[in-house]
DNA sequence: TAGTGGTCTAGACCACGAA
DNA sequence: TCGTGGTCTAGACCACTAA
């Protein structure tokens, strides 16, 4: 029976990984897993091999091995904040996201602009405006900009609702983000866009979205402050 | 000379990973650690408790393996955003940070604080309002509310500079953080200790701060806009 | 007492990198 | 070719938990 379960191509580690894996799936927190001595009699391997399968699952959180009483499946950890656009966190609120694009086009990179996406300044950019509402009311108005040479045709065959599902799409979310976030006023065509007065209080919030070490996105957003709260989770333990 | 290494107490698979450690604390990114033959020789173990002691390492962090060619010294990794106080951050920043003790006692839990820090209302907690200065000049204004069951006799023996190194002290520094931050306008006493005009733009941040599943902090916070950016970093990978 | 995970041994063969 | 880390074996003894 074992026979049944390794292939002769796959490392057993794997194998063995893989199958507690599956069998795990969906189960509640708590659940006991396979001993090892178990896996070691239905896959035929040494025991250390099954460790090794274990530990990974371990590692990733997914395991909680209790001496004395045996593996179970772990309660899910607290995570921190995820790098999210507004499409993502307006659903995370429970509000409708609407977005209008108010420019997309190709730019010369300004001095800033090019800096941060580690251009020359008057190398071309993408640079996609939009105005964007939850449940209908204008909450945003944001400024991304985008290393074109990482995204050939963004700007052709029309532009998505969420830039990071576009972005998803091509491997090219970012898993790293350097974020500021102040508090200022509101500048004319701003308080126009956003249906303020001039000089109302807004939230502005810059980021810089990398994935590996090429920065792919760069944004300038600026919120009313009537209308959005941002909110961070921090730290690893839970 | 083995003997000398190993003490009979402790476990060998920590007594090498601190061996390790310690051989190579301070040394460049890039540098080789023994190799695992090596450290087998040096400590009279087998390998599987020398790659034991490695693997924790590894996955700390600190060493990066390369197959068939060695185990190195990792460059360190992007790290997301600590959680930090003002002073740290201050510190950060490379400016002076001084605090001026506007309140600290005992109070009765209000609905808000309550709920936050997992209490009744009307339970005693401690509360610490702050003025606190950069460089001279007033920045912002914290409430904090600590969990007075938690920290007996905090109130004694004089206030800390710094409200996360005393809690560190008493291995309560948080260690999850749930934050929010808005643009606002100053109410009439805030604006006075900040030294702006009632009605200025400012940047509330609320914090509510754990270590493990129990509330230690909670602390509303007042920025001078002008003043204060937040910086947040978010992500794991680098 | 029986079962669990934690630690440890003394080997083995492999793929890969550098010389 | 030689040294490296990656994988794997077939056992062993320990402390701890639960019945």
């Amino acid at each position: 029976m074992e026979e049944a379960l390794l292939d002769g191509r796959t490392l057993k580690h794997v194998a063995v990984r893989e199958y507690v894996r599956d069998l795990l799936a969906g189960q509640a927190p708590g659940s006991p897993a396979p001993s090892e001595r178990e896996l070691v009699q239905r896959f035929g391997v040494a025991r250390m091999t099954v460790r090794q399968a274990l530990d990974t699952l371990v590692s990733e959180g997914l395991l909680e091995r209790i001496p004395g009483r045996g593996t179970f499946v772990a309660r899910p950890k607290r995570m921190p904040s995820a790098i999210t656009g507004f499409t993502e966190e307006m659903q995370r609120r429970g509000m409708l996201a609407e977005s209008q694009t108010l420019l997309a086009r190709r730019e010369q990179a300004g001095p800033g602009v090019a800096r941060a996406l580690s251009l020359t300044e008057g190398d071309a950019v993408l640079h996609w405006r939009r105005l964007r509402r939850g449940d209908g009311v204008p909450v945003c108005v944001e400024d991304a900009y985008l290393n074109e040479v990482l995204l050939p045709g963004f700007l052709q065959g029309g532009m998505p609702t969420s830039l990071y599902d576009a972005l998803a799409a091509r491997g090219l979310r970012p898993t790293w983000a350097e974020d500021s976030i102040a508090a200022d006023v509101a500048m004319a065509e701003e308080a126009a866009l956003l249906e303020v007065a001039t000089g109302a209080v807004v939230l502005r919030h810059s980021r810089r979205g990398l994935v590996g070490d090429k920065t792919v996105e760069v944004s300038r957003s600026v919120y009313r402050a009537d209308r959005f709260t941002l909110w961070v989770q921090l730290g690893a333990e839970g």
